[in-house]
DNA sequence: CGCGATTTTGAAAGATCTCAACATCTGTGG
DNA sequence: CCACAGATGTTGAGATCTTTCAAAATCGCG
């Protein structure tokens, strides 16, 4: 499949202006950017970036859902990553990353051809300072999720999943009832949490029939008791998920 | 115990000048880092932070070995993070952190105030730049170790450990035969892997039967066969661990 | 030399995985 | 609009790996 290059758009009607690698921008270095930025689509499942394949471009994720992961040698694959709207993929000085970014969702990415972009990030330090920021963002995530990966219970796994899907879906809202768009498959999730995908089926019938969430389709997941998801997640009482 | 405050000396005789924050640094900035360092020893054992406390300063790990590390409710704990020399603890714009700082060898730090220490970030790009790319290098080692944690065996968790500590005791020789000084207890290396220290006795002492490994005492162990140890460690055959 | 901490080892329990069969969903084409 | 086929999801049973619980051995410090 072909990589459609959409029409450019102006960076201040950019839904992820004030929360991407350019927040930090004024009009000057915004202009700048927007000399350098190509926009391109992918569908739900291919595969945007190939581990270790040479990094043409850096980009912004502009709308939909990415999955960076990572693949022993007989083909187990872990999850270590999601990437959301206004998270950044490749790093300045490394010219390949170690793992495979592949479209959860249709997605759509704001490209900027690596090298302009990195001598862009040299002469402006309102850049690196917001590439660290979404870094370090990034690594109180992977830090929790490390603690899920080495210590959590399949159970524990499940409940923290849909804990942070419905803290995404509304972080503001305390409802304990609220109904989540569900884009992964059982597989997917599984390679998420690292569990099989028959756990993870099994596991999450097991909230069903405890009426703690229902779902009868593929699309979506209700949660029906939040609190009691939370309780099974094995975190402190007093603390939500991630940073 | 007490904090022991060490008599300042010259950042141009620091042991970690070129690795840490500093290293992208001029004369004149370093005279500014000068002015608001102090030096801090723990002994091993020792909570350097803990988690939610207030940050009165970041640091820099000049010598020692430190861990980072995360608690479920109830007291399951797992390591997030190892601090070798030259690593930065704290980040800039957050005044407290989400896990733990435990000193596992006794442990020098390059402390700066916290105040005036992101004052001076904001005013000085190469510090900026250098924070990211510790804050990029520290994201690697993290997704390896999500690797790690959710889908290697017991068997490939402690090949990769001991395969980690022998590249990192000699990143350049490629010999096949060394002796790694061990600081960390069974229990230790068990919340870094995400294991129970029984399974970690058992492992260490399979490899220790098929002559992969040897250790008589609690201080050394002895890799006689690197090869055997990344053969067994599940990550491709032409990639080595970390970033 | 002796005691507490650490490590080793064994046996049984338990959780998750594996393998397999079957069910259900979804989109396609008649 | 329905039937069909492939993909996805569910469920069961047994295997396997790791944990748990317990006891004994060893280390290392005072």
């Amino acid at each position: 499949m072909t990589l459609p290059i959409l029409r450019d758009f102006q960076c201040s009607h950019c839904p992820i202006r004030h929360r991407a690698v350019c927040s930090h921008c004024d009009t000057g270095e915004l202009n700048m950017l927007e000399n350098i930025k190509t926009y391109r689509s992918f569908s739900a499942g291919e595969v945007i970036f190939w581990r270790g394949e040479p990094l043409g471009y850096v980009a912004s994720l502009v709308t939909g859902v990415a999955a960076l992961s990572k693949t022993l040698e007989d083909g187990r694959t872990q999850m270590v990553g999601l990437l959301l709207p206004s998270d950044f993929i490749g790093r300045p000085g490394r010219d390949k990353i170690d793992f495979d970014v592949t479209a959860t969702t249709d997605v759509t990415l704001c490209c900027f051809d690596r090298k302009p972009f990195e001598t862009l990030v040299r002469e402006t330090p309102h850049l690196t300072q917001r590439l660290m920021e979404l870094a370090l963002d990034e690594l109180d995530v992977a830090r929790d999720w490390m603690l899920l990966l080495g210590r959590k219970t399949a159970r524990e796994k499940i409940a923290t999943f849909l804990e942070m899907l419905a803290r995404r879906a509304e972080p503001d809202e305390k409802r304990s009832s609220m109904i989540l768009p569900m884009s992964m498959t059982r597989d997917q999730i599984a390679n998420f949490l690292g569990l099989t995908l028959e756990t993870v089926s099994r596991q999450l019938n097991a909230f069903k029939k405890q009426g703690v969430i229902e779902f009868s389709d593929r699309k979506y997941i209700a949660v029906k008791d939040l609190p009691a998801l939370h309780a099974a997640s094995g975190d402190d009482s007093d603390q939500g998920f991630g940073s």
